[in-house]
DNA sequence: TAGGGCTGAGAAACCGATTACACAAGAGGG
DNA sequence: CCCTCTTGTGTAATCGGTTTCTCAGCCCTA
C-alpha cells in the first residue's frame, strides 16, 4: 500500500506538498501539482483515513443506534439517514441496541473511542440513556423517534399523541364506540404518547377511557397476539381496536383471525405505522402512517448542522403522521 | 480526553507499561499494573481506536455492502451479520449500493482507505464488481446471496434454482398447468438461477417452458405490478404464477386484485422469500422461505475464519430454502 | 566471584497523514 | 540597489497509541 512518502518520492517533492495538492488548502506550483497528481494515479495512492483522522482529530463516520434493524420502521428511517450521510461524505456504523441499555452504552463508548463525527440515537430508555461523555468531547448527538427526559440535544419526533388521537376519532366517526387499545410499554415515549393520544381521542369524542380496555405489549408480534387475546376475552366485548405499532398489529390480526371474527364488521382495526403491504391485507388495513424516511433524513440534516458548527439551543422538530383510512375500519353500512 | 501519557504520568510509569497492562501481552509487576488500572479508572481513560489502528494496521470494522436495506430480505440478513460481528467485537459500516456499480466501488474504496478488517458483499453485478485491490491488500472479502463470475473468494448462497423448482413442482402437484413467471433480472445470479429453476421445474414435470409465460422485472414492486399485468393480458390465460422475489410479489398481488381475480381459484401465487406477514395475507401466501438470518450469520462466520488466518481455497456454502405451502396455491377442491 | 542468561521496565522508533515553522527566491517599493 | 514582503516549498513536530531495542538488576552456575 503506497504512502504519501512514496508519492512524494515519485513526484520529487516533499510530503507536505503532496498533502497540499490533495487537500487544496495552499497554493502549489501547477507544475509540481501535475507531477503529484500523476504520481498519485501511477501508484494508485489513497490516503489512509486512519492516519488522517489521527492528525486532524476528525472522522467521517456516524453511529446510528436503533433498537432493531428488523423493524421496518427503523429500516426506512435508516435509509433516510444513509442517503443524507452518503451525499455528504459520511459513512454509517449500524448499531442494534435491542432496547438494552448496556449494549447501547457499549456503542456510545465505541463512538467515543472512534471519535466519531456524530451520533444518531433512538434512546433505549427514557431516563437511563446517558451520553454526557460524548457531549463533553464535543461529539454532537441527535435523538430520534423517542423522547428523553430533559432537552439537552436536538431531537426529531413524530406527533405520536396526535396520530393516536386521529386513529380514535376516525373509529368513532365510523361508528365504533367500544374501542380497545393494544399499547406499547410506557417506559418508551412512543408507547406513552400513543397511549395518551388514545385516551385523549376517547375523551374528545365523549367516551370514557377505561383501564379494562387497555392491554400492554412490548412492541413485538407475540405480545400483540397475547394482548389482543385478552381483549377478546372481555365480558363486554370491544368492537374496535387501536394497536400502537406495526409488529403488534400483526399479532393482533392473528388473534382476531384465530377467534374467527371478521374485520371490520365484528372488529375494526387501526394500526400505527403504515407498511408497504398494509393495503394488501384483506381487508386492507387502516393505519397511521409515519414519514419514516423523512424522519431519518431530517435527523441526519440536523446532525449535519451541528457538525457544521451550529451552536444554538437544542431544537425539536416534530413531523406529522397521516391517517390512511382503509377497509379494516369501515363498517359495512357506514 | 486523557491520553496514554496522562495515565502513565498518573501511575508513575512509562507509556509502554500502560500499554502492556491494557493489552496483557507482556508480564508486568502486579504492583505497577494495579497502579495503572487505578489511574485508568480515575481518568476514565479509553484508548483511541484510531491511534491504535494506525500503529497495529488492524481495525475492528467490517463493511457490509448490500443493495438496499429497505428490502426485508437484506434487513434480516444484516441482523444475522451484526449479531455475529458484535459478539466478536467488530462493528459494521452499512453501505447501500442501490445496485449501482459506481456507488459500490466507492464503498469498496472506503473499505480500503479505512483499512477495514473485512468486507461482506452482495455484488451489484455478476461481472463488473471488482475487489482486486482489497485482496491485494489482504482484506478478506466474502460474497453473499449473489454469485460472481469466478470463484476468487468465499461465498454463501441460497439454492435459488432448487427453491424455484420446488415452487413449480408444488404448483403442478396442486393441479396447475399453465404457470407463468415474473422473473428478476438475469444480470444478477439470483434472478438467473430462479428463472433456471422455474424452467427446470416445468421440464421435470413434463411441461414445456415458453418465453411467452415469462416477464421480467427489476426486483422492485412496480415492476412486479407491470409484469403481472402483462401476464394477465395473455390470450391463453395462465392459472398460476411464480414470482421471483418478495417485492415483486407485492406488485403481482396488486395486479391480481385490480383484475378482480380470486386467489387461488382463478390464479395461484407462489412468491420467493417469506415475510413475517406472508401468512397474514388473505389468502395466506405460499412462499419459498430463505434462511435469511442464518445466511448473514454464516457469512459473518466465514469472514471471521478468514480474518483469523484461514488460508484454504475459496469455499462455497449453500443454504437450502424451504417451501411454506399456504392457501394461495391450494385450489379449492384439491 | 565473575560471567551468562533472563526478566521486566523505560526510551525511542514507528504507523501515515497534516501543519507549524523556517527559509529561499522573486516581486515591489523607496 | 537594497530592503521588505510575499509566495511557495521543505523540514520536522505532531496526533496517540504499540512495539522494538536497550539496559539495569537479579539469579544461577562454574
Amino acid at each position: 500500500m503506497p504512502t504519501i512518502a512514496d508519492v512524494a518520492r515519485a513526484a520529487g517533492v516533499s510530503t507536505a506538498t503532496v498533502s497540499r495538492v490533495l487537500n487544496g488548502n495552499n497554493e502549489v506550483d501547477p507544475l509540481l501539482a501535475a507531477r503529484v497528481r500523476i504520481a498519485v494515479k501511477d501508484l494508485a495512492y489513497r490516503p489512509s483515513r486512519i492516519a488522517r483522522s489521527l492528525r486532524t482529530r476528525r472522522t467521517m463516520v456516524w453511529a446510528l443506534i436503533i433498537s432493531d434493524i428488523r423493524n421496518p420502521f427503523f429500516t426506512d428511517m435508516v435509509r433516510g439517514v444513509e442517503d443524507v450521510a452518503y451525499a455528504n461524505g459520511y459513512s454509517l456504523v449500524l448499531c442494534n441496541s435491542e432496547e438494552n441499555v448496556a449494549k447501547e452504552l457499549d456503542y456510545l463508548q465505541l463512538a467515543l473511542a472512534e471519535n466519531m463525527a456524530g451520533v444518531i440515537l433512538a434512546p433505549a430508555s427514557l431516563t437511563q440513556t446517558n451520553f454526557d461523555q460524548l457531549l463533553e468531547q464535543g461529539i454532537p448527538v441527535v435523538t430520534v423517534d423517542r423522547k428523553l427526559s430533559g432537552d439537552r440535544v436536538d431531537r426529531v419526533l413524530i406527533d405520536n399523541s396526535g396520530g393516536a388521537e386521529m386513529a380514535v376519532s376516525h373509529l368513532v366517526a365510523a361508528g365504533y364506540r367500544r374501542i380497545g387499545c393494544v399499547s406499547g410499554p410506557i417506559t418508551v415515549s412512543t408507547g406513552a404518547d400513543r397511549l395518551g393520544g388514545y385516551r385523549n381521542g376517547l375523551i374528545r369524542n365523549g367516551l370514557k377511557p377505561s383501564a379494562e380496555l387497555i392491554r400492554f405489549g412490548d412492541f413485538h408480534e407475540e405480545s400483540g397476539l397475547a394482548a389482543m387475546k385478552q381483549l377478546l376475552g372481555l365480558r363486554r366485548p370491544i368492537d374496535a381496536v387501536f394497536v400502537a405499532n406495526n409488529l403488534m398489529t400483526l399479532g393482533a390480526l392473528e388473534a382476531i383471525a384465530e377467534a374467527g371474527l371478521t374485520i371490520p364488521d365484528e372488529m375494526a382495526v387501526v394500526g400505527f405505522d403504515d407498511m408497504s403491504w398494509s393495503r394488501l391485507l384483506r381487508p386492507p388495513l387502516t393505519t397511521v402512517a409515519q414519514p419514516t424516511y423523512d424522519l431519518g433524513a431530517e435527523t441526519a440534516r440536523m446532525l449535519l448542522s451541528r457538525i457544521g458548527g451550529y451552536d444554538g439551543a437544542p431544537r425539536e422538530l416534530i413531523l406529522s403522521p397521516t391517517l390512511r383510512a382503509r377497509a379494516s375500519s369501515a363498517r359495512a353500512g357506514n
